[in-house]
DNA sequence: CGACGTGTTGATCTCTCTCAATTAGAGTGG
DNA sequence: CCACTCTAATTGAGAGAGATCAACACGTCG
């Protein structure tokens, strides 16, 4: 893909972001030093890796997880467009997890040194930074409480409540279209909820049977969101909308 | 307690934080508006509170917490002297959660509008504050993937460890004393990993009777880092340190 | 002295895991 | 076009880690 001009993001037009000024347009541009693409179920970040830059998901889905040594790997969340990749790894020696491609992505590549110069240059854009990363815990907030306390069935209906509102801020619903992009294969949702594939597929199962989803073709169709939201613990817990760095 | 100057503040000492240029101690002392105390299990922030200003964690022990509607709790993580406590609720609107002293605490109350200030005024603290919350991430990250993947006798045996080197980094250990503070009950081991009251007393006496560790007196001796640090999975995590806004 | 919080232990129960086997679709190569 | 392979989803059966229920010990405190 040629590399964009950050004056004409299509991202940042979206609804879901907020205006940045020409100024700091142009600083972001100084600072991008490329545009890439990784294919689907490739490493963006290798778990351990140091020395990564920082990117912006531009489209696509990701996630970032870490494993133990014997294999067993959590996924920590789930990255969309306009997710920040790689504050963590700069900002602390220890601790690294890896970031994974879930769909085929696109990334904009930003010098590593960025941080330190944003909030030299542009506070508000760094503010913007402090924001994205405070959002991003908050969400892996809500993961720990859902595989700590709820249920396998409590814990699916979480997911599946919040990715759909994620995505369907993102991914404008065409028509009377009443799904979302979902490409999360079962292994997925195990993984990011601590439960195991066949103890997923068989809830997943019940919960469609129930009448509450469906799955098909990559698409998520909540068929009765009040069950969802019910079962899932969740009352108007609206999302915030994040300040990409694009 | 009387205020004290920020100047002469001595948590900033410690050997774990870096220095502070008298300008940004000037800042700092500018905009920190008191300095109270609460008592231990009396909350700091209620779940859902709006309007809470920002805190830095003077002394004692704390923690942050999410429930459901049902009353099941979750804690997310362990606050000790010199974190910063308020970030996530003053950047986004949705998924609060709260924040109770575990033992008593003291804490330096800032302005809650700082932040923007701090991004204006004093780039270097508001890396640090971006720094903190980076690494607070990363802290939920680990237990995250303790909660979703490791077994209960792991869960407990990681918490110990992190705890551990947490606590004697900044309660210097004196004379050949082998044990720091500890004041967590089993009931807080218990939210803050996701298990039941009953199951952690029984693997807290297990790996004790095994003679990896001994909680006597709110102090935690590690009988045995090795077997601790084989049964946590934890090789060669070192912590990094925080710079606290203090 | 009784009430309460914390820790301890035994006895069940059950949710979730592990093991195993099957189906369906997509891709690959001869 | 058809075996062959691989991945993802599915379902059944049995096993087990951890939850729940219940009782009791101990120290502190009003």
């Amino acid at each position: 893909m040629e590399i964009l001009d950050c004056a004409a993001c299509p991202l940042r037009s979206l609804p879901a972001f907020t205006e940045h000024s020409s100024e700091e347009v142009e600083l972001i541009k100084s600072i991008k030093l490329d545009q890439i693409d990784v294919k689907a179920d490739r490493p963006i970040i290798h778990e351990g890796q140091v020395d990564a830059p920082l990117y912006t998901l531009f489209s696509g889905w990701a996630f970032r997880f870490k494993t133990l040594s014997d294999g067993r790997r959590q996924i920590l969340n789930f990255l969309l467009p306009g997710d920040f990749i790689g504050v963590q790894q700069r900002m602390s020696a220890s601790s690294i997890h890896g970031v994974q491609a879930l769909t085929a992505v696109n990334l904009c590549v930003f010098r590593r040194d960025i941080l330190w110069e944003l909030h030299r240059r542009a506070p508000r854009l760094a503010f913007d930074v402090t924001w994205l990363t405070a959002h991003e815990e908050s969400t892996v907030d809500d993961t720990l409480l859902s595989v700590g306390r709820r249920s396998a069935e409590e814990r699916i209906a979480t997911l599946l409540v919040l990715l759909y509102k994620r995505a369907a801020i993102l991914f404008r619903v065409v028509g009377r279209e009443r799904s979302v992009p979902f490409p999360l294969t079962q292994q997925h949702i195990a993984d990011g909820l601590g439960l195991s594939l066949v103890h997923t597929n068989k809830t997943l199962r019940k919960l469609e049977k129930r009448g509450m989803h469906r799955i098909v073709d990559g698409r998520l169709e909540l068929r009765d969101p009040a069950a969802m939201l019910n079962c899932a613990d969740l009352l108007g817990e609206g999302p915030a909308l994040p300040r990409p760095l694009i």
